[in-house]
Parts: structure tokens; sequence; C-alpha cells
DNA sequence: AATGCGTTTGCAAACGTTTGCATTTACTTG
DNA sequence: CAAGTAAATGCAAACGTTTGCAAACGCATT
């Protein structure tokens, strides 16, 4: 049943034609018992304990999604976790006890303890998240500092001056992106204005509305770490007829199915999860026949949109 | 390990303390096979093959992760699988295998021969869809309905005339709620109008755009069949400068993030997913133990927002 | 010293696969 | 017909746990 070259190849077709019709199928707990192979990748939603992003996101979501389908094209299986059930040795939860055979994490977050410990244990790993970030795993993601550059060049040629960067700069991913607003900020002598916030849509909606009461409209750009906090800023302005492009341009992050479809929909940076899906997969398999593998840069892309056309 | 309760107390957790300590976990290949228990339970994506909705969809994304916490809660853990792997004989793949315990699916489709035959199989099985539809098998779900219904007669006080159903009736949750639509349309003797469309933003957003440019605004309300469809409804309407809710008021179903972020914020029947996901998991444990279980109706809300507002 | 009770230890079987080796069978070729 | 090869069969061990039973141990009470 396992294609097994020993045997000849009708044999197998036949023997497994017969499984099929008598409802016989391996047990897979004798078959991992005796291999000590699970085809099963653990795969563990890594979020802050201080931030109110939730399981809920829907670029997580999205990417645990493409994440399902590469393993499954691999023929390995996901099990989902956060990091409730497996507290914080991921070493010992999943490998140790051969629930998985490698464990793929998704998103650094602020702190990296948990992903370090499970690396230094020798665990198969790779992570989404900053690949530009020092580690001692591989990281695949985006080139977040090019897409805040790209992001924030876009609405200074669209003639921006004051530009907000909205976002937490304390977390890896958005740092980056942090960094590559200011750079393109300094480049083009303007004023950085950050305002770091969570990275939801209410914190974003809530603290736009405060800046606006209280300082006013002093911008006329927004760069935003992340779709969702995007057009939660979005519906501020909106609130306040503030015209968007025309008054602020907006450029989000992660371009998810709602940037296409809010009106003015909304320009972002595309993340090519798909494809950092595989290469994910690829590494993660790799590192089970012993390689070791190294952080790798996905491409990513500005999608413009209403929102930044001007 | 097991608190096993003929081992006096002190002894276990001295040697759990042990355990943790030298890193010791138990191989739960092993323990599975001994037991014939895995504690995994396999959460199945049933989409039909027809339909753009993908696994990205929030909606079902938000169902996933909320079925998780609910697993964890009683110390099971997910197994997530879309349609490609198990490829049709549930029962086999994922049970006579021992891969899980028990399935649950999200989602009836329109085609419900997969559930039939795995329910009829004996797996134990618990699904999220339309509790109303006849089945052998436990559904939890909402009142689709009631919320069909709740939704067409609040347009209906708001003013609106000429409301349009915007979902696929042939798909059994939606069938219920353009049910519900109908007899609220038939009680206030209004005339129905009815557009099939695919259950996505993209498919709405180009089928109200075509119904305006080949009929003109010749409708008033719409109830639409997901908060996903009801957005691409609104950028259509948003782009043509129709006020909502003034020339046209608007419900979506679902109460996703979007709802609350979009502008104007869209109105929306609440499914209690968080409860829902509970439910499932406490039937599907019942099952283990040999009890039979039934279908269970979670209560919805309507929340009102500005979209139907006027 | 004997009895009883709670707790621990030791032992063996079983779960269903995989793997390697030795053997047998079927079939082809000189 | 013998020799040779490909394919199939049979056998036994091992993976690490759980379970039940029997035996042993420690300790307190008669």
């Amino acid at each position: 049943l396992n294609d097994n070259p020993l045997i000849k190849k009708e044999t197998r077709v036949k023997l497994q034609r017969l499984a099929k019709q008598h409802n016989f199928s391996l047990n897979t707990a004798a078959s991992r018992l005796r291999t000590q192979k699970t085809n099963v990748v653990a795969v563990i939603i890594n979020l802050d304990g201080d931030t109110e992003q939730s399981i809920n996101d829907p670029f997580l979501l999205k990417v645990v999604g493409e994440i399902n389908l590469a393993l499954n094209k691999f023929g390995l299986e996901l099990l989902l976790s956060n990091s409730f059930m497996a507290s914080d040795d991921w070493a010992n939860y999943f490998i140790n006890s051969r629930r998985a055979d490698g464990l793929i994490v998704v998103g650094q977050g602020k702190n990296q303890a948990n992903i370090e410990a499970a690396a230094d244990a020798g665990v198969p790993l790779v992570v989404w998240g900053d690949p530009k970030s020092p580690s001692n795993y591989p990281i695949v993601g985006s080139d977040n500092y090019l897409g805040g550059r790209l992001a924030t060049e876009h609405l200074l040629n669209k003639g921006a001056k004051n530009i907000l960067f909205l976002g937490d700069p304390g977390h890896a991913e958005i740092g980056e992106r942090h960094r590559g607003y200011l750079d393109a900020i300094a480049s083009a002598k303007a004023t950085p204005h950050v305002v770091s916030i969570d990275i939801t849509s209410g914190a974003s909606y809530k603290n736009i509305n405060k800046l606006l009461v209280e300082k006013g409209l002093y911008f006329d750009g927004i760069m935003a770490c992340s779709d969702m906090v995007a057009l939660g800023a979005m519906k501020a302005l909106k609130e306040r007829y503030i015209s968007i492009p025309n008054d602020v341009a907006l450029v989000g992050f992660d371009d998810i199915a709602m940037a296409d479809i809010s009106h003015p929909s909304l320009s972002s940076i595309k993340q090519n999860t798909q494809r950092a899906s595989v290469i994910l997969v690829e590494k993660l398999i790799a590192q089970f026949s012993g390689q070791t593998t190294t952080s790798q840069v996905v491409d990513i892309e500005l999608i413009c949109r209403q929102s930044s056309q001007r």
C-alpha cells in the first residue's frame, strides 16, 4: 500500500483497489510509531499577549489557508495550534511527543524566545516573518523594508508632504516597514510622523479620530502597517468627509480581499503569501533531510488603487 | 503521567515535574496505537467545486478559529483539512486510519453526499450549517430562516419597497435565508427580486454593476446572503454615487469584522459562532461516548448600523 | 507478631505497522 | 532441463505506550 518498489506495480494497484473497496486504511498511529514519522506539520499562530490582534485577523488566517494548501501539495497534514495548548515548550510538546515532524510559526511577534528555544533544540522549524531579522532559524517573508519604502515613496510621488506612519514599530515586521518609511521620508527631506498603535482596525479608527479632534488634519498621507489598520483609518476619515485620495492619500499592507472591495479601493503592498507558503514548506522538508536552510525574501508588489490615485 | 488515580497524588506530580525537567513527553503515536484514541478532531472546510468562495473566506476562517479555541478548551487538537487530501471517503481517511476521533464539517454546501456517507458509516460527526435541513447527522447553526426574515422585515420597516435578495438559494443555508426573505416580502405584499449569484464579493460587485447598467436603479433595498456579498454590492453602489442608506438600504449576514469598519458601516445578522463552536464540540464529545445528538439552533441578532439607518 | 490497607513494583500481552532476511514460487532463457 | 531472475511469501523483531494482575512493600492498628 505504500508503493514499495520491491513489489510489482500491478500487484500494488490491485491491492490498493482492494483496500479502497473494503474500506481498509492503514492505521496511522501504528505507522507513526514504527517509522517515527508523522507527516504532520504543526502550524502555530504566534500572537503577542498584549495585542488585540486575534486569531480572527484576516491576513493571518489567509496565510494559514495558503500553508495548508502548500502542505497538502507535499502530502503533509496540518495540525492547527495556538499558543494555548502547546504552552511554551514547543520542541517537547510537538516534536518529542511525535505529534508533528516540524513546526511552522506564523508571525514573529515581539517576543522570539519560544521560537529560539525550539530552534536551539534542533526542531525542524520555519517562520513566516521578517527575513532580515537576525535569527538562528530560517524566516520567510516579504521585504518589509522595501515595502515600507515603496509605499511611502509612492505617497510622496503623489504629492503628499506629511505622511503618517500607522503601526507599532516594536513589532518585528512592522519595524522594518517603519525603517523603510523613515528612509523614504528622509530622502525626501520631509518630516516623519509616527503614530504607534495596536495592529487592529479598531485601534486605528479610534486613534485617527482622536488625532483629528486634537490636532486637526495636519497630514495628507497615511502609510498603514496593514490593510485592516488602513481601513480603520479610512473609516475615520470618511466620517469626517475628508476626501480620499484628494485630502489624504492612503496605502495599506497585505492586500487582503477587502482592499479591492472597499470604496475607494485601497492601494496596498501585496505580499505573495502563496509563493511564501510553498517556500516555507520546501524549506521545512529540506530540514527533515538534515539540510540547513536560510531565510528568504519573497517579492512584494505595490498594488495601486484609488486610495492613492491623484 | 496520565493522572492514573491508582498512583498517589504526590508521586504523580513528582513524576510530572521530572518529566518536564528532562524534556520527556509521552509518545502520542504509541499512546494512540494502544488506546485507539487520538484526541484529534479533523475540521473539514466543505467547499463546493463550483464556487469561487475560497478557503480564504473571512467568515469560514473565523469559524475555524473559534472551533480551534473550543476544541482546545476540551483538550482536543485540530487537524485542518480541505477536501483535497481526504478525497471523498472521510470515514475511511480520517477515522478508520486513526487520524482523528471525529469530524467537524464547516459548511453544508450544495452537496451533502460526503457528509451523509460519513454519518452512515457511524463516524462521530457534527456539521456547521443550517440546523433545519433534514439530515441523519446533527447540524449546529443559526436560524437562517429567521435571519433572512428579520433582515428583510427590517428593510421593509425602513421603508424599502423593492428589496433585492442577493445570493444563491441553491446553497443550504442561503436557501433558508431566501425563504425568510420571501415570507417577509409576501407578508408585506411586496414584490420579490431574487438575484442568484456566487457567494463572493467579486460576483456581487459585478452583478450589481450589470443590473444598474441594464435596468437602472429599480430597487431600494438589498438583503445580501453574506457580508462579503453586501460589501461588493456596496462598492458598486458607491461608485455610482447611489446613497446608502438613503437610496438603497443594505443588510448583510455574518457580522464579520469588516461590517463594523466599512463606511457606511454595514447592518448585519450576527451569527454567534463562538457559542456555536462550543456546542459543536460538546455534541461531538457526546458522540464519542455513544450518545446520539440532534441539531441545534443558535441565536442570531440583527446588528443595526448605518447602511440601513434612515 | 499478625492483620489490614494503601501504595508501589514487576511482568507480560497487546495495539498494527515497517523492515530485513530467508525462502519459495513463477517465469524466462540458454 | 538446468540456470537465472523477478516477484511474492513467511517470519520475527521492534516502535512505546496502556492495562490488568500478582506480588511486594511500608506503615499503622490490633
